[in-house]
DNA sequence: TGCCAAGCATTAGAACCCTAACTACTCTTC
DNA sequence: GAAGAGTAGTTAGGGTTCTAATGCTTGGCA
C-alpha cells in the first residue's frame, strides 16, 4: 500500500552510498583514533590555522554548536589549542597542535586511500557525470528547502 | 599541503547531496511531527506488521540498539505498539497504532513529494545512470571495508 | 555618546548512531 | 535429555547532530 517503492526512490540510493562512504572513512580514520567529523575539522584547520569555530562549522557543513562539541573533544585530547583573538576578545582562534597535525596526516592517508579507490572505479567521463548529477541533486533539494 | 583538494573528492559530493536530502526530508516529515528515521521505521512497519525490531533494523540499515531507541520514542508517543510473540517469548512484535498509521501517511506524502521533485530533475536515462553510478560507489566502498 | 544589529561562543535538551557486552530464548545436534 | 549455535532484546557509554536560547563583543549609525 506504499505509494512509492524504495527501489524507485533516488534518495535511498544516495543514502546507501553515503552510508558506505561513512563506514569506509570511519575504518580509514581508526588508526588515527579520530572520528570522521573530527578528521574533517582537523583537515580544514591544517589549511586555515587560527580560524574561528563558527567559520570552521560553515566549512564542514555543520552548525556552530555541533562544531563546538567536536572541538571540545579534540581539545580535551590535546589535538587542537584555542587561544583568544587579539582584537575580537570574543573570538577563539583554533590551531592544530603537533599531535593534532600528526593525527590529521595519519587519518588523511587513510581517507585519501578511500577516495582513490572510489575514483578508480570510474572513468574520467563517469566521474564527471557522477559529480554533475550529484550537484543537480543538491541543487534541487536545496531549492525545495 | 593537503594531499587531495576537496573538489576532487567524490565523497564530498556524495555527502553534500545526502545532507540536502536529509534536510529536505526533515522538513517534509515536520507536519507529521516525526523524524526521518522514525518515518523510515513507520514506513516499513506499515508494510510488514508484527516484524521484530532486529529485522526492522536490518531493513532500515541501522543497528539493533539504534532501532531500539527509535522504537522507544515511537512507543512513548503511542505511534507503535509492541506485544510479545506467541511462541518466541523473546520476540516483541511491533505494529502501527492508528495514530502511527496516520503519522506515517502524512509523512509519506511529504517524502514522496521530495522524491518526485528529485526524480523530475532528471531524464529517465540520467536517472538510470545516477542510480547505477551510486550503486557502484556503494559496492566499491563496501568491498573496501 | 549611546543604541542596536551582527557575529561568535556556549549551554540545554532531544534524537540518532555506533560498538561492546550481557541476558534470554529457540532450535539443532550429539 | 543436554550442550552449543543463532537470534532477539536490552543496557551502557561515547560521539554527532540539530534547534532554541543566552551572553558577550564589536562596529555602525543616529
Amino acid at each position: 500500500m506504499t505509494s512509492m517503492p524504495p527501489e524507485e526512490r533516488i534518495g535511498s540510493h544516495i543514502k546507501r552510498a553515503e552510508q558506505a562512504l561513512l563506514a569506509a572513512k570511519t575504518t580509514a580514520c581508526k588508526p588515527a583514533a579520530v572520528t570522521v567529523p573530527q578528521y574533517a575539522a582537523l583537515l580544514w584547520l591544517a589549511e586555515k590555522p587560527g580560524i574561528s569555530a563558527a567559520a570552521l562549522a560553515r566549512l564542514c557543513g555543520v552548525t556552530a554548536p555541533t562544531m563546538n562539541t567536536v572541538l571540545k573533544n579534540l581539545h580535551e585530547r590535546g589535538l587542537v589549542e584555542r587561544t583568544p583573538h587579539e582584537w575580537h576578545r570574543n573570538v577563539l582562534e583554533t590551531r592544530l597542535t603537533p599531535e593534532g597535525r600528526a593525527a590529521m596526516e595519519l587519518a588523511d592517508a587513510g581517507a585519501v586511500r578511500v577516495e582513490r579507490a572510489l575514483a578508480a572505479a570510474f572513468s574520467p567521463e563517469e566521474r564527471e557525470q557522477l559529480v554533475a548529477l550529484l550537484g543537480r541533486c543538491a541543487e534541487v533539494l536545496d531549492a525545495l528547502k
